[in-house]
DNA sequence: TTGCAATTCAAACAGTTGTATGAAACTATC
DNA sequence: GATAGTTTCATACAACTGTTTGAATTGCAA
């Protein structure tokens, strides 16, 4: 029982190294070394690195993902079953921004790990992002219920623009500051998340005005995963 | 003088192995036993794993700013020197999306190649996408110049989503295919190319309408690299 | 042909990696 | 306090990596 001490320095050591140093960077001595913890523990408690790595990507996309959904029944409940188009974009994108960009808060190593797994893809990360399917799809079902009219085309397009914006700002925010020279800003989060959904709306609407919101949830500790494969 | 064979196998091999396989898969060895070609002529050669690397990535990547430029060159000579807004995103995003979407043609060991790079992001190639942002001022500054009234700001923003779109669209393709169950057609290269732009345009002006366009140029093959830092 | 440089080659090097092992140290239960 | 189960530990393993070496071969000019 006492092993869950072990377990949580390694998770946190190797949440750590990786947000800074990068996936390619890091070995096993590197995280053991900062966890002070013997090499072979790793392997006796998650069986191999790479299962290592998806344990920690799969905790941090079950809290964003729990996230989104919990803004997105919200905004369903408030409009009584339908939610407007730019709540659930908001609902949508809201979490990963709000998680990863912004003035650095407790939950930093976080999200700079969300950062580093959006930046450098591994394949036990690669595998566990090819399952997000389904969680999309609660997303495009909101969508068509919001739109009734609308091509499922044009709502998986405008879905895919959606996360394509956020996704890539946050892949890229460093050289999006370094090319405007700071006149972009990128601390000021819900800005970003406002105008993301915005041209998100556009997308899907061909020209119209949207809203705003900004709720927050706090960060979730690395506990241990049981039945949860995202 | 005949070392130009070793040279040019190697580099045919390396990208195709590197295009089917991922960077990661891929070792030395198993790209000289594909070009057929001794293990010690890659760094002769080139010097080192990640310098062939680099020249794969810099001859592609200067094919696609060449074909940019050249496209943007076109719209600007055609509007006397102020090429309109949706002239300009397409020029920035058409080459990439060409290079990169669409069926099997010719190119496509290069093309999957570039895919690869977008999608696995390893040292040598991130080292060098840090350089793009001279390419893209060129773009901020004709965008300057058709949209005269906007904030810096705005025409960063726009740029940005507008290569957020077009890179997603690219890295993601299968999952977008698969999410929507073949119901977005990503084969239909021009067709996803104005969508774009589209939805770029109308993030710059708030709302408006777009136009079209549709050149083409040839896969450039791998030659010697001199002094082309990209 | 001779001489010289460029290229190829087989072999080895040096370092690192994730993983496995088996004994030791702990912990809790009876 | 003996026992059984869990956890820790030092160490070794085995495989693979990119790179280097120095001798052989080739191509070309004089």
């Amino acid at each position: 029982m006492s092993s869950d001490r072990t377990r949580s320095a390694i998770l946190a050591a190797a949440e750590r190294l990786y947000a800074d140093r990068g996936f390619g960077d890091v070995t096993l001595r590197d995280i053991v070394a900062e966890a002070n913890v013997n090499l072979a523990a790793v392997n006796y408690h998650f069986g191999s690195k790479d299962e290592l790595i998806a344990e920690l990507f799969v905790t941090r996309s079950l809290a964003t993902n729990r996230e989104r959904l919990n803004e997105l029944k919200l905004a369903e409940e408030k409009g009584g079953g339908r939610a407007p188009i730019d709540a659930i974009l908001h609902a949508l994108v809201g979490p990963t921004l709000r998680g990863c960009l912004g003035p650095d808060r407790e939950g930093s190593t976080a999200a700079r790990f969300m950062i580093r797994a959006s930046i450098e893809s591994v394949p036990p990360i690669r595998r566990i992002k090819n399952r997000e399917v389904d969680h999309l799809r609660k997303f495009i079902a909101a969508m068509r219920r919001a739109m009734p009219g609308r091509d499922d085309a044009e709502l998986y397009w405008g879905l895919h623009f959606a996360l394509a914006m956020s996704h890539h700002t946050i892949r890229e925010k460093e050289r999006l500051t370094r090319l405007s020279e700071g006149q972009c800003d990128l601390n000021d989060v819900d800005a970003i998340v406002n105008r993301v959904v915005a041209v998100s709306v556009m997308a899907l609407t061909g020209g119209e005005t949207p809203a705003k919101r900004a709720p927050t949830l706090p960060v979730v500790p690395h506990g241990r995963l049981t039945r949860q494969d995202l």
